[in-house]
DNA sequence: GTCCTTGCAAAACGTTTGCAGTTCA
DNA sequence: TGAACTGCAAACGTTTTGCAAGGAC
């Protein structure tokens, strides 16, 4: 797995230039599987950079996924989160807490539709799961047992 | 399949008025299989109701996707679309021209997903295709022959 | 020195909300 | 009649854009 420097590396060979924020960002996206959003990973680099906007958040965000070294999620209630690990993968998000989670398994019917065409070239898909994290799952019963307890 | 009619009458019963901006967008959610966003429900609904707004428009799907007559298709990029059915099934959406289109196949392994549990309770899942249809398929063809017989 | 990138602020976009007036039941 | 609904406009949250100043190379 690449780090942030290779990347940074990689791209300054496309004209585009490597800079401190650029590599706190991508820095914090590698380190970490929370598929924070935007205004995640912004109050997390303000920290160093005190300086830091918003809008190079979403600039650079924009620029590596356009590269393809980070992948997009995007959930249509709220705001989009990112992922420092573009591979197709699956996430399952939590109905509860909101939180997104890397969910690791295979399908492989569906794997194989990408090599069916029918009128249609299918260049990709993606899919998404929903639910109830082990935390929120665990809370829910909590006040469930409570509540048989209150009877 | 139910009518908009019968629905808004099964609406009735819980306490929901039957209005005729609200027939209007539920005929037309159900007639087409063109998953509209807001703003083409809008355009559509609005040439026999003059008065009609926007607000209407997501005020009303809202409410039918909450009392899962309709169903809500949202996509990162662009705005939502609507669709008439309600029941769990595939779209796939063009990467040129936008438009979304049912995608009738089945993934007795991915579907089966939602049996087993580990650590999480799944409720339920989004799967989205995107690639070219027919018509861009076509037209990039062409380029592509236009191309080939210029050389 | 060049021009890409930054920070900031304003704008854009889809969607939601508040409210006064209207309509359904 | 009275609560639910409509149309309109203003507000909202997320993301994009414009621009002058700053920094990479």
């Amino acid at each position: 797995m690449m780090d942030a420097i290779q990347i940074l590396r990689q791209l300054k060979e496309k004209g585009i230039r490597f800079t401190p924020q650029r590599q706190a960002i991508l820095e914090f996206l590698l380190s970490t599987d929370t598929h924070p959003t935007a205004e995640e990973i912004y109050h997390h680099v303000k920290q160093r950079f005190t300086g830091m906007s918003l809008g190079t958040i979403y600039n650079t965000v924009k620029m590596l996924k356009e590269h393809g070294y980070i992948m997009e999620l995007s959930y249509g209630e709220m705001s989009s989160r990112f992922d420092g690990n573009p591979e197709n993968h699956y996430h399952i998000a939590c109905q509860k807490c909101g939180r997104v989670f890397d969910y690791n398994r295979s399908f492989p019917d569906l794997e194989q539709e990408m090599e069916s065409h029918q009128g249609f070239q299918v260049q990709g898909y993606r899919l998404e799961f929903f639910g109830l994290c082990s935390a929120c799952l665990q809370a829910v019963d909590t006040v469930k047992t409570a509540e048989a307890e209150a009877e």
